[in-house]
DNA sequence: CATTGAATGCAAAGAATTTTGCATTTAGCT
DNA sequence: AGCTAAATGCAAAATTCTTTGCATTCAATG
């Protein structure tokens, strides 16, 4: 089993950098669900997240909205953009107040190879991002359905950065994110209700049993 | 749909800093089919691939030996082994006499620190993985078997650098890579050589339409 | 507090995938 | 050339997942 990490760029930072970067780039603040970027948006530059979640998503060809993913305050997003001439991949929006720090492309640079410190740090993110995605890969192809919801769980519970044990999130989301049907994750989380692990709610998941929830996939994966 | 990338380290590097890179580390010679390292070894450090190729691969708790991986000259492994205290995530060996430069953790970070135009190289491979990684997990979830057998063809022909058609690899492989059963994939193949895309030998496949096969999977993404 | 759209619950038919066991073919080896 | 282990082909049952349609529950809004 890979070890998990989860390293926000902002964790890895010493406070001069931070200073240092926030200086060099623009800090603009969203209200609670406003956009922050379309998907397909020309948008080049690094986003990182000072305060508040940004939620990011997919439209589908119907108009009906997904949201495939949740980051905390301390992460970056759109490193993409900087590096190959890519548009933001997923529409962004704002949860909760947010404040967003904007980088252009030449800010990063200057700062990248000025500063070792903040290229070594921006280089652990990406890698331990490298490593989530990985690591979600292989769970998308070894683990039965029922690891999956559960996996995926802890993953919004700690990249979304959740203290309590309350989620939301929608069980369409999470099949989305999982790409299975709605109707087998419903499945798959009435079982896991009826163990007395989570407690379903209207857009809510919540997780009862941590520690036993987290058995019941080393159950599964030892098999 | 996203654009793919494939930028292997060596190929981001000028010549002057290929030679600081080679002279910072230790060439090893390998001979066909020689282990470069096993899973789980604790050998931090960079991998350069010279020449030659690597497979990647795991051992199952049976024993087998199923392949999910090949990497072309002058693509870098191991990386993670630089920033997290993570041991070697698989088993590597070579495929035909391979050169491998083996940079340690300090030389790595001596070029790294020294040199931004290296640090800006390796980032760009980084992000360029990161993003097939995160292409790759899409493609698990979204498309039809038939297509992820299709696109995990063009994948390994794209990142093993093969230049003809025929691609060495066992059906078995195939469906560990994909997270599906043996059978599944011998019939996505079947069909499609029915349609006479493909050619299957005993532990090879053989491209016989890159056009018509690319086509085919557009046709099933835009449903 | 009634209305309404969204989210979830539920059930059955159909489709796709896995599992299992065995036959056949192939390449390497003696 | 014959032998052997590995890879592939094949078929049927069992399982899982999807699709579809609708009922029910929930929360926000006026």
């Amino acid at each position: 089993m890979r070890p998990v990490l989860n390293l926000p760029l902002m964790s890895l930072l010493s406070s001069d950098l931070v200073s240092a970067m926030t200086a060099a780039g623009r800090t603009i603040l969203f209200e609670d669900g406003r956009t922050i970027h379309a998907r397909g948006a020309d948008q080049p530059g690094l986003s990182v997240i000072l305060s508040g979640r940004v939620r990011f998503g997919v439209f589908s060809e119907e108009g009906a909205y997904y949201y495939t993913g949740l980051l905390n305050e301390g992460h970056c997003f759109g490193e993409a953009t900087l590096f190959a001439d890519m548009p933001r991949a997923y529409h962004a929006d704002a949860v909760g107040e947010t404040t967003v720090l904007s980088l252009t492309k030449t800010a990063f640079n200057r700062l990248f190879d000025d500063r070792p410190d903040f290229a070594r740090a921006f280089l652990s993110t990406l890698t331990s991002r490298l490593y989530e995605a990985l690591d979600f890969a292989d769970d998308l192809r070894r683990l039965s359905l029922e690891a999956k919801v559960v996996k995926q769980l802890f993953r919004i519970q700690r990249v979304g950065g959740f203290e309590d044990d309350s989620l939301p999130i929608r069980q369409i989301d999470l099949a989305y994110a999982l790409g299975v049907s709605r109707v087998s994750v419903g499945k798959a989380l009435e079982r896991l209700q009826a163990r007395g692990l989570i407690q379903l709610g209207y857009g809510e998941i919540r997780v009862l049993d941590r520690k036993r929830l987290a058995e019941s996939i080393t159950d599964k994966t030892g098999l």
